[in-house]
DNA sequence: GATCGCTGGTAAACTGTTTTACTAAAACGG
DNA sequence: CCGTTTTAGTAAAACAGTTTACCAGCGATC
């Protein structure tokens, strides 16, 4: 037995063809080998136990057939249901067109060695995703109208042409404003996230007030509370919400994590949720459904988002989009889930 | 301006050297090349801003420099802290010695067409990490006594030669033992994981209820229920060693989320955790800082798990370690982290 | 003064694949 | 029967590196 695999030339001296032959197989494309041929060639593979090496085949045409998901260097960005839809997203849609995926975590001295590029421009992947990534990370500009195969996965930049695919913001906030109006509701609060940093977010709140102002309930930036996208902060901008207008009789927060927060705020001022103020909230994480009343929410598909931004890159990479023409940038659809938490603002005695 | 990147010719060329002494000075170990030339091919490389392809670097010597890292095909195995400390670990290690991190998950379809196989032998990867793996993953024999670079992390096998690195699972369970003896309980309850599927498991149960034995205290396998690793799961056991003894004044479970059942359980049947029973953990999740009261916990460190279990593999991939001979086997240490949750027996007063 | 060993470097073979350009033989059309 | 396609296949040049074996020049040794 010989000690190292078997090669595309041995595959060829044992079924007496010629090293091309073997590779026209390998690359089921070509139709030029005849039937008799070709099993003759594959016998020989089995007999062999021949796997073509990825290394050997990315070679000459500069393709590693990988992809790399860069995320941020926060705490637990593995540990977290959103990066981790996200990523099962990608990889699903990857490995069904055959590609790996790298993980790259953006840490300082990566960032600073400029890796990201060092990781395309050594073949070590034939593109990328960014997720997590914000206003903060300056160094995006980098890639800012270069046409390399990069892709923002749910946030845009205004600053920066960079290819992108996010959730359909714009109509979440729209779908929050019509059910509160259609359940009756004028005086509302809404906890918006960080809008300089996440455009989205700023997305997500524009559309909101504009779709209220439409139906003609006005929100006045007073009603409006910023927060950091975590429990506790959602508790917070609550408190402050209810401090402007004890009155009020629905609230919208831009994620979910916030909504649950506002619930505890809520509670705390003898309010209930769901029963004395309407509450509505975005992303439909898994813990959505369990809370007390069960919330309300826009849904938002991270594991589609995903899977839809790989496609999309995907295209680029294989030519499929003419990616030197503009950047790219797509919305997935995304859709309201009513549960126990946006109540009739009619029933609400007011207070 | 050259369509394509420089390649070590263009460097060598632009130099004046052969593409042999370019080659040597990149790969540093070689100290034949005196500083003049080194200097000047150096220079010639920040001209032509050239990057050595990975690709081709590997193919000579059939190394990827990369590891993969194999997850099971759970719901969200990307989003679990559990999975994400591992991975963490697994790539601080990784990227500091200059090898990258490949993504893949076990599917059915993966498994069947034993992929893991080919991953290896078509040079796209220079080992394998397998997290979450049980006794259920019975392919896991593929590689039993193999001499393949493969390593099980936070688990073993009795069935299989394979490598591992785990938590140092029984000392963790004499720790628990000791420090509810030391605490003056008796009556003890303990919530076991699957002992049958994950053999750590067992050993944690089989050092703690030996420790308790040794230091006189018998624990009936009555007072051991078994539960999968789940809060709900958790209370319900609890419950259960509750209706088996009323008067038992410690509970012991083997990780985290099932204690924090055990709570529920314990104030529904009007018992306060920490102050009528005693809970120790096992795992110290981010959470059980949070509980209330605190977790008394064995802080099992996940993160160190994975970077252990990677420079082991390292290692052996770099011939460090002889992997011929015996498959590698390693416990990292574990400690007790005492919170609010662990009273002493002689408080309580008997039921 | 021939031999030895060291220093600094090079030529050429090798890794395993894809791809382009070519050819021999067979089939076909008029 | 001759020229043209078509079919089935091949040789050789990429791709971008590593590695082995070798060599010229030089100072030291005997």
């Amino acid at each position: 037995m010989a000690k190292s695999r078997a090669s595309i030339r041995d595959v060829a001296r044992e079924s007496g063809v010629s090293l091309t032959t073997v590779s026209l197989i390998l690359n089921k494309n070509d139709q030029r080998i005849s039937d008799p041929t070709r099993q003759r060639v594959l016998q020989a593979m089995e007999r062999l136990a021949y796997t073509p090496s990825r290394l050997a085949r990315g070679l000459p045409n500069r393709r590693a057939n990988t992809l790399a998901v860069l995320v941020p260097a926060l705490q637990n960005a593995f540990a977290d249901v959103y990066f981790g839809e996200i990523i099962s997203g990608i990889y699903e849609a990857a490995a069904t067109r055959g590609y790996r995926i790298l993980l790259e975590v953006a840490r300082r001295e990566y960032v600073r060695r400029k890796e990201y590029i060092t990781l395309l421009d050594d073949c070590s992947v034939d593109g990328i995703f960014f997720i997590g990534a914000t206003a903060e990370h300056r160094w995006l500009k980098d890639l800012d109208g270069s046409d390399r195969p990069v892709m923002i996965v749910n946030n845009h930049f205004k600053q920066w042409a960079l290819n992108w695919v996010a959730c359909d913001y714009p109509q979440a906030g729209r779908l929050a404003a019509d059910r509160l109006v259609d359940l009756g509701h004028r005086r509302i609060g809404h906890i918006c996230g960080p809008s300089d940093l996440v455009e989205t977010s700023r997305e997500l709140t524009e559309a909101f007030v504009g779709r209220l102002a439409e139906r003609g309930v006005r929100l006045g930036s007073s009603m409006i509370v910023e927060g950091k996208f975590l429990v506790d902060i959602g508790k917070l901008a609550c408190d402050e919400l209810l401090a402007r207008d004890p009155g009020l009789t629905a609230i919208f927060a831009s994620n979910d994590k916030m909504a649950i927060g506002a619930y505890q705020s809520l509670r705390a001022h003898g309010r209930q949720p769901g029963v004395d103020v309407a509450v509505i909230g975005c992303d439909d994480i898994p813990n959505a459904a369990l809370t007390e009343p069960p919330l309300s929410t826009i849904r938002l598909n991270f594991f589609e988002v995903g899977a839809t931004s790989c496609r999309a890159l995907l295209d680029m990479i294989e030519g499929k989009i003419d990616a030197d023409s503009k950047p790219y940038h797509e919305r997935t659809p995304v859709s309201m889930v009513t549960r126990g938490s946006c109540c009739e603002a009619a029933s609400i005695v007011s207070a």
